[in-house]
DNA sequence: CAATATTGCGCAATGT
DNA sequence: CACATTGCGCAATATT
């Protein structure tokens, strides 16, 4: 139900007409399929080199119109369609990867965020432990002498008067 | 050079059959075009709910394989056409807009860990000062008693995990 | 039930 | 010349 690789075929637009190839299958709806309508264009006009037959170096012939029903053509065709198959999935999945990536992404910075929340916390009950400590300190010092008391590391930058 | 746009008509395979409908424009291009080669399937069998001409609750019909030609039919591909682009143009825009997330949140990622780097400098810088300073302490603090003396708080609680 | 949105698919032009 | 990408239309199916 997913890939029945059901080789139906038809031409479409781009240059103009186009007809239906379909092998395969029986399941022909079509009663009156206008009688036996193939119109390969088979056009393989003029060789654009003159008339000899050979000829191409300077090449700039414009392209037989492609082949309809050539075998050379369904191969090619069949190639192709696989082609973008597994383009097209590499690019879904790539989309996807990319999604994934930015969920990725998004915990890494949560984590990150928690993170820097916890040092945060932990740097200003620190600073509050010094600030705690040098008061002590101030309330402490008596004038026991000179004996330049245990000087207190002026750790905030903000202010420190007396 | 890029996306002549141009407004050819032709219809696929899927069911098996298709014909060109190509309309709009004089390039037609072709020559031998097997005579009026138009076979609208034309079905549109039994209805489905014996043949009266009414009935539908039950309603099991197959869908008359859309009438090519159809005024009804264009105008419905067209709209659909159009609706096919749009949603591709949104497609891709969200691809790209995901891709971009991606490059901010990875900004935002560096500027959180720059951030935390720095916190972490902060907090070392606080932790060795606090434990110079109970050093000297311990030093000065010369056996007068058990006074009790500066306890230094045990800051050292290094067990940061996430 | 209708209109629109998505999705898979093939074709062809074009890029690598 | 082969394979990869890309725009486009068709039709089946999903959504609204």
């Amino acid at each position: 139900m997913s890939r029945p690789s059901q080789p139906k075929h038809t031409t479409a637009d781009h240059n103009g007409v186009s007809v239906i190839q379909s092998q395969t299958h029986a399941s022909s709806a079509l009663p009156a399929a206008a009688g036996g309508l193939q119109q390969v264009p088979q056009l393989i006009p003029a060789n654009p080199s003159g008339a000899g037959g050979k000829a191409l170096p300077p090449s700039k012939m414009k392209k037989p119109p492609a082949d309809k029903d050539s075998e050379e053509y369904r191969q090619r065709r069949e190639r192709n369609n696989l082609a973008v198959k597994k383009s097209r999935m590499r690019s879904k999945q790539k989309a996807l990867d990319t999604q994934q990536r930015v969920n990725e992404l998004k915990e890494e910075n949560e984590r990150l965020e928690a993170k820097i929340k916890l040092l945060s916390k932990e740097l200003s009950v620190l600073k509050d432990l010094f600030l705690e400590h040098a008061h002590n300190l101030a309330d402490n010092v008596q004038p026991p002498a000179g004996t330049a008391a245990v000087r207190p590391p002026d750790v905030c930058e903000q202010s420190e008067r007396q």
